[in-house]
DNA sequence: GTGTGGAAATTGAGCGCTCAACCACCTAGG
DNA sequence: CCTAGGTGGTTGAGCGCTCAATTTCCACAC
């Protein structure tokens, strides 16, 4: 009853597999090798920095950046000691926590988007055709409509 | 001198990684939850298992599964434990080591496959048209083609 | 032979992630 | 009140990955 896939399909899958641990893998690299900080931390600055005040409760940043709540805490607990993020308790629930962006953090991430953006551009876009890329982005959007729990659409 | 990306390519980016990140972890939870294997280490019973002695030498099954060697050896050391996959030397070469899925091994793929080729037909194919199936995987070989190292294509 | 440079594979430390357990606190029902 | 269940957030163990050695062996030069 299992509905395998075709040697089509099969390529298909290959190649979206490949493509995309390898492009993630070099962005990886290129973002580690330039500024020392996993993609997943980058994430959480940029998510900081978005905020009007610089600073989000941890289950709010959690849901910006795609995070579990375990990994938001671990990670915040490392960009504290890099001193980039300041924990802050929170006044109306006292279980709250407010991650800040310090100046330090905000400065971090302004010397590592550039070298970022660029291996995007490299890695990503470079390689595509103007079509190519809007049908990137609309079957995207697609296979994160299909998922259990869509979240909303933004940008980096 | 930064090319940054427009508003455009900024959801286009967002929407590609936000759908490869979540999809791959919804089929990594699968997988784990099916089967309690990592997908890395699915992968290298599928390679392992499209050979005609179901073996390979280590350096050749880390370029098919796309691994370092180093992780391939820490993983191999992982699957012998299990009884998955076993180590033999070469006979042509005393550096060289020969990874041998066992008939447990074997077993362990056979049940894991249906379950596997079902979660990635629901998170990947089922949410997308025929087009827009043809589109990944045009566009994704794109991506592989500008990538360093391009690696050969193939199937799962 | 005897080195010498490189390739095959392993190892160990360090790190980030997951999962499950846990604590502190809020909130609604009685 | 107060207590039961739920939410916010943290913690620790376990695991897989990376990176930089390290070891063993091949291959080629002299």
């Amino acid at each position: 009853m299992t509905r395998w896939l075709d040697t089509q399909e099969q390529q298909t899958w290959r190649a979206f597999l490949s493509a995309s641990k390898l492009v993630f893998d070099e962005l990886e690299r290129d973002l580690q090798r330039d500024t020392g900080m996993p993609h997943a931390y980058y994430e959480i600055l940029v998510r900081l920095s978005e905020t009007p005040e610089r600073a989000l409760r941890m289950s709010a940043l959690a849901d910006r950046s795609q995070s579990s709540r375990s990994r938001l805490s671990h990670a915040v607990a490392r960009l504290e000691e890099k001193g980039w993020v300041r924990r802050e308790s929170c006044p109306e629930d006292k279980r709250g926590q407010i991650a800040r962006l310090t100046d330090e953090g905000f400065a971090a991430l302004a010397a590592a988007a550039p070298l970022h953006v660029e291996s995007v551009r490299t890695r990503v876009f470079d390689p595509l055709t103007a079509e190519q890329q809007d049908q990137l982005r609309v079957l995207s959007q697609a296979l994160l409509n299909a998922l259990p729990h869509p979240p909303p659409t933004d940008d980096d």
